[in-house]
RNA sequence: GCGCUAUUAGCUCAGUUGGCAGAGCACCUGACUCUUAAUCAGGGUGUCCGGGGUUCGAGCCCCCGAUAACGCACCA
């Protein structure tokens, strides 16, 4: 704005552009001095922070400063700080960036302020915040312009404080347990451990495409076959999909490999690593609320395989469909589009998707997914259509995705083979061939427990954000050009 | 990708039947020595999302486009 411009123009005139300076020392922060009010009162303090509102009453002013930890009111006098001084106080505006210097006291109506002794302009603020009442709404605006979500919605704040505790304490969980944090690579020759489209770039130097990551998996297998024994990776993947409440293309997910252990393990350490993350937030209350639905996070969490909770949720029992033929007779009547690339499986997971899923509010270790739909997972040792994996479902949302780990290179070929044809047949989702992935197995992976969990969606279900959006502090946008 | 709704001042929003572009907050000027959505008096600051069309006249009607929210599809 003008105003604002002119005034930093006299500002700078006077030899006091606040952009020229460079520190400030704070000694107190906003909330300590309501926090610490029978320790400070009457003592000096000097905090630093944004201001947020203006009253002036003529020879006195009070202000509210806000900073990270909350918000404190500011209380000027001409009296005390002479003609010139009130003077420049009275020129700042709301939105500027301002050290204050003062006495901690309690006003006639009771609110713990400072009393200001000096004060600096630290840095002008040039545009006009949004409306203090109504704040900022525009979905839109505050999306693209998180700086000034961030100024006026406080709650926002509250969500990514809440995000990064979160995973702080999954790396404390699994740091304790004797696991080591690693990274492996974000740009791919071969992209794999997911069915999903990734997104491809260029590599000039080696004029080569590259693929980002659309999984951490197959690196962090070749980890364990190399001996690192228990490693996760915590990190950004990218997905070449569409956009919605619970999906964003680049997302955070970690996945965790332990050598020497199966599925069984992973469904211990899952129930462990969230009953830790709800105890360190909620303390004892285990009833999560997500988009008005109550889930009991309180363990043991049900566990049932999934040919059965397709026959709890739609009365088809896989159990007694043995046959592609039937198969698809019973889903044409339960009105299921059947694809030609559908084997037995897939028609499995299509019920399950259709019927089940969504009734799965509390937390539901799924178990015993087909093979057809589990091209890293090991078999079944009774039944070779199935395999040891499980994914935990909440809300109706998948929450995770783990099994036993497949270490034979011989039928890890095969399954790539599978969606190497799947993917000549124009399914740009099927997997690729990853013959260093192979070889590394051919030098012999242990048994292996492993899983995937994703953060975003975690975070979502322990702060109540009903959109992926809200726990991401910049959502991929589409470009505003016209 | 499809459908639906929205887009007007810095922000939150009104805008009648197609007839001079509006309010509150913010901002500017002035008053005010304990306010807290301070108050009081005065001031309207605009590419009505963009581009066409219909009309004497369009914020409003029609067409094309942009972006977003929501729903659907996709995402094992």
């Amino acid at each position: 704005m003008k105003v604002r411009r002119d005034k930093l123009a006299e500002l700078v005139s006077s030899g006091e552009n606040p952009f020229e300076i460079t520190k400030y020392n704070r000694d107190t922060k906003a909330s300590e001095i309501t926090d610490k009010f029978d320790e400070l009162e009457g003592k000096t303090v000097s905090v630093a922070g944004r201001l947020m509102s203006k009253r002036g009453m003529g020879k006195v002013s009070f202000c509210d400063l806000h900073d990270l930890s909350g918000k404190i009111q500011i209380y000027a006098k001409k009296d005390d700080l002479g003609e010139e001084e009130y003077a420049r106080f009275k020129k700042l505006d709301v939105g500027d960036i301002v050290g204050v210097v003062g006495i901690a006291f309690r006003t006639q109506r009771g609110e713990i302020s400072i009393h200001v002794t000096s004060f600096k302009l630290l840095s002008k603020s040039m545009r006009p915040l949004p409306e203090k009442w109504h704040g900022l709404k525009d979905m839109d605006a505050r999306y693209r312009q998180r700086y000034v979500d961030l100024i006026m919605n406080s709650e926002v704040k509250d969500v990514f404080i809440l995000r990064s505790k979160i995973i702080k304490e999954i790396r404390n969980y699994l740091d304790d347990r004797g696991f080591m944090e690693v990274d492996t690579p974000m740009l791919n020759t071969i992209p794999g451990g997911a069915a999903a489209r990734p997104f491809i770039t260029h590599h000039n130097a080696l004029d080569i495409d590259m693929y980002m990551r659309i999984a951490t998996e197959l690196h962090l297998k070749r980890l364990i076959v190399g001996g690192m024994e228990k490693v996760y990776e915590m990190g950004r993947i990218f997905r070449n999909e569409g956009m919605d409440q619970t999906h964003n293309p680049e997302f955070t997910t970690i996945e965790i490999y332990e050598a020497f252990a199966d599925f069984h393990d992973m469904m211990d350490l899952m129930e462990g690593l969230v009953s830790h993350l709800i105890n360190k937030i909620f303390g004892g209350n285990t009833i999560l609320k997500w988009q008005d639905t109550e889930s009991d996070f309180k363990t043991p969490w049900k566990r049932m395989s999934m040919v059965e909770a397709v026959k709890e949720y739609s009365g088809v029992d896989f159990g007694e469909i043995k046959t592609l033929e039937e198969a698809i007779k019973v889903a044409k009547e339960h009105k299921l589009e059947v694809e030609p690339k559908h084997a037995l499986g897939d028609i499995i997971n299509l019920f399950f998707e259709e019927y089940a899923e969504k009734n799965l509010v509390n937390p539901t270790f799924i178990t015993g997914h087909p093979i057809e739909v589990s091209p890293l997972a090991k078999k079944c040792k009774d039944d070779s259509g199935f395999t040891e994996r499980f994914e935990v479902f909440a809300f109706g949302k998948e929450l995770c995705n783990a099994f036993s780990e497949l270490n034979d290179p011989f039928d890890q070929r095969e399954r790539f083979v599978r969606q190497v044809a799947l993917r000549e047949a124009g399914d740009e989702e099927a997997g690729m061939m990853d013959e260093d992935f192979l070889t590394a197995l051919e030098y012999g992976m242990p048994p292996t427990g492993g899983i995937g969990i994703g953060i975003d969606r975690l975070v979502m279900f322990l702060t109540g954000a009903t959109s992926i959006r809200d726990v991401l502090f910049f959502p991929t946008m589409k470009p505003k050009n016209d």
